[in-house]
DNA sequence: GGCATGTGTATTTTT
DNA sequence: TACACATGCC
């Protein structure tokens, strides 16, 4: 009575995906089949009469899931995946908030903030409180977000939190904190959420008496991919979800845990058998993605780690073919090479598609990336600087998001400043008289059984800043008056809020609900806003196409609340997200940061700038622990890839201060790849290097053995 | 009060 | 290189 999809699983895969009730925990190996294993157990749980829309699929982006629930649908000849609850944590929580928030007297309307909106928060508060005319530098606004982000996600102290990563703070504790406070009732008034507060409030959802039963038993089946990068809020988010039926199961790898910058803890995947007593453990071992010899060379990394869950991996994909170590005499030269052996593998018949060009940060594609251009070869990069990001992004989407929710004040603020004529003066002075922050305050919910609530609607109508905006106009200076007229008609039109209409219950605080299709509404506001944009930046002519392309997406969505939503909490990761599915015949390299990477293969990977200060990150390196999560980093870079690895250093790299200037500095190849693993690759480099820079390679190999005797007094 | 211009500085990874 | 902030002119 074996289903056909079990079928070529190996045992521990097999084990997996038939485990009957209660916890189970999957240590899943680099390229051991486990997107492959749990999309089974879901085709597996669906057969065996699980309602598909009882099942929970926790996924680290959105494409994982759909691509694991695709799988499942194949195997199952059902299409059901659809009703599959999948997603991310934070697109989950969104969606039980918008469902069961009431019970926490959170308006089911919020809309969300993505980073930053939060950034734009912080700093309007750190204005507002004088903290940026100190004699001493406070804080800037990213840093003020990522440390509350840290303290939300670690459930840590702030006190801890800026003594262990932001010690250059530590003097501005009181006005760090003074902020925090503002900012988080702030939110609130302005009936937003930010990403933190999505999970937090998830997590409290968990926790009220009633709703908490009432969410965890709408699962029968939670299961979480890529587990050990999941932070203590999402910890305790699972024990919440799995507090009376005890079917979790968790797959992760703690060598591939690389997300602690956002608080993820390894802590999670280690205790988890603690958390849930009774849980069976299966680890997954054979890996069917790399040859031997790229497995052993990456095994070698690991092997240096200074704590990890003992598994080795094998494989049994024989190959000849050692992962090149290839030695580059600088920047320029490394770009030529990577061209080049890019060009070769494609002559050999490997796709543009099946190769990958890997790097630490956003940037350090760049000179490569005016290669390939050059070249012709075409390439998608994933990571690094998102459209969402794009100034002129945000201030359509600000256009919107007002439109949306007329109490959130930083869309407001960066809509008002768009203006000819106003400043941040008066923008807060008309933002004042709108009320835009004087949002009635939710009721008191009567408690936990109130979970339907009715009735506090009331309180919340009748009033709307936009349609004070429509009806009865604040006074602007001269030089902005016509603009703002043009501002409020168009807004009037966009919301489908028609001035002088009685004010009635349904329509006066909840606009959204009419006014044209959001891409028409966009067509519209680009009319208002181009000479704006034109105005504003030299080089429109190029950013325009992202405007059309935003307009292009918003032809996808019916309703502006989805749409805005969505681009904040599953943000086109490339420019091919934007364009639909990719053409057949079309063939693009992939240009990736190794954290965007995760969880993708190609046939040849290429990882470019493996120098120490690159990989590892300077910035990474004053702590041991950051130093070893540069290492998984390296490590996943590494089994991403199936046939042919390269790694590439430069030894050179040019200090681009002046453009007369050849000032250059040295580089040693990282770190994780000492001497005593050098015979797992093959040594390349270009000939006229050695006879260039004789003196170049007794030094880093001094240097190495030096870190290598360091590593063994440990 | 708005805006253009100049100066100093810090610079990863992402939901 | 972009952003935060200061300065000085309208």
């Amino acid at each position: 009575m074996s289903a056909p999809w079990l079928n070529g699983l190996n045992r521990e895969q097999r084990e997996a995906v038939m485990h009957g009730s209660g916890p189970l925990l999957v240590i899943a190996g680099a390229g051991t089949g486990k997107t492959r294993t749990l999309a089974c157990r879901v085709a597996h749980l669906i057969d065996q009469g699980t309602a598909p829309d009882r099942i929970l699929l926790l996924t680290f982006t959105r494409r994982a899931a759909a691509e694991m629930l695709t799988r499942a649908d194949h195997m199952t000849g059902l299409k059901t995946s659809s009703r599959v609850w999948g997603g991310t944590f934070h697109a989950v929580a969104n969606r039980l908030l918008r469902i069961y928030g009431r019970a926490l007297r959170l308006p089911t309307d919020f809309t969300v903030m993505d980073q930053g909106d939060a950034a734009d928060m912080m700093n309007l508060i750190r204005n507002e409180l004088g903290l940026a005319r100190k004699e001493r530098r406070f804080p800037r606004k990213q840093t003020l977000v990522s440390i509350y982000s840290r303290t939300v996600n670690a459930r840590d102290k702030l006190t801890h939190v800026l003594e262990r990563y932001f010690p250059w703070c530590q003097d501005d504790i009181d006005g760090i904190s003074e902020v925090f406070d503002v900012y988080t009732r702030r939110k609130r008034e302005n009936n937003v959420l930010d990403y933190d507060d999505l999970l937090l409030f998830w997590k409290l959802l968990c926790e009220a008496p009633g709703v908490g039963d009432a969410v965890a038993n709408r699962f029968d089946h939670v299961l979480v991919d890529e587990y050990q990068d999941t932070n203590a809020v999402q910890g305790d988010i699972l024990l919440g979800m799995r507090k009376h039926n005890k079917n979790i199961m968790v797959v992760g790898d703690d060598a591939q845990s690389i997300y602690s910058f956002r608080a993820a803890t390894i802590r999670n995947i280690l205790d988890f058998p603690e958390h849930f007593p009774g849980t069976r453990v299966v680890t997954l071992e054979q890996n069917y993605r790399s040859t031997q010899p790229i497995l052993a060379a990456s095994n070698a990394v690991m092997d240096q780690a200074r704590e990890r869950f003992t598994k080795s991996l094998w494989s049994e994909r024989a190959s000849d073919q050692k992962p090149v170590l290839f030695t580059c005499l600088d920047e320029p030269e490394q770009c030529t090479v990577v061209c080049q052996h890019v060009i070769a593998h494609l002559e050999m018949g490997t796709p543009l598609m099946r190769q990958a060009v890997l790097f630490r940060a956003g940037h350090h594609s760049d000179q490569l990336e005016v290669e390939l251009a050059r070249r012709n070869i075409p390439f998608h990069k994933y990571g690094g600087l998102k459209f969402i990001e794009a100034a002129h992004i945000k201030d359509m989407l600000a256009f919107l998001r007002v439109m949306e929710n007329p109490h959130d004040e930083v869309s407001w603020f960066r809509v008002l400043l768009m203006l000819e004529g106003i400043g941040p003066r008066t923008a807060r002075r008309v933002m004042d008289e709108l009320g835009v922050r004087n949002r009635p305050a939710e009721p008191p919910s009567a408690g936990a059984d109130d979970s339907a609530g009715n009735g506090d609607d009331a309180r919340a109508r009748g009033f709307s800043p936009l349609r004070h905006l429509i009806d009865d106009p604040p006074d602007v200076p001269p030089a902005a008056r016509q603009h703002f007229e043009q501002l409020r008609v168009v807004m009037a039109q966009c919301s489908g809020v028609e001035a002088g209409q009685p004010d009635d219950a349904e329509s006066s605080e909840r606009p959204r609900t009419s006014g044209p299709p959001v891409a028409t509404q966009i067509g519209r506001l680009r009319h208002f806003y181009d000479p704006i944009f034109q105005h504003a930046y030299d080089n429109w002519s190029i950013r325009v196409r992202d405007l059309e392309q935003l307009e292009q997406i918003a032809g996808r969505y019916r309703s502006r609340s989805r749409f805005i939503t969505d681009l904040t909490l599953d943000p086109p990761t490339s420019t091919s997200d934007l364009a639909g599915p990719p053409l057949l015949e079309e063939d693009f390299l992939v240009l990736s940061t190794i954290h965007s990477a995760k969880g993708c293969e190609w046939d040849v990977v290429h990882i470019i700038h493996a120098a120490d200060g690159m990989i590892p990150s300077d910035m990474a390196i004053s702590d041991e622990a950051g130093v070893e999560e540069e290492r998984r980093l390296f490590y996943v870079a590494m089994t991403r890839s199936k046939d042919m690895l390269y790694v590439y250093c430069p030894l050179r790299y040019y200090h681009r201060r002046s453009r007369m200037s050849d000032a250059h500095s040295y580089a040693q190849l990282t770190r994780f790849l000492p001497a005593s693993s050098r015979h797992l690759f093959e040594p390349r480099a270009t000939q006229d290097f050695e006879a260039d820079e004789p003196q170049l390679q007794p030094l880093n190999i001094q240097e190495l053995q030096k870190r290598l005797r360091e590593l063994w007094r440990e």
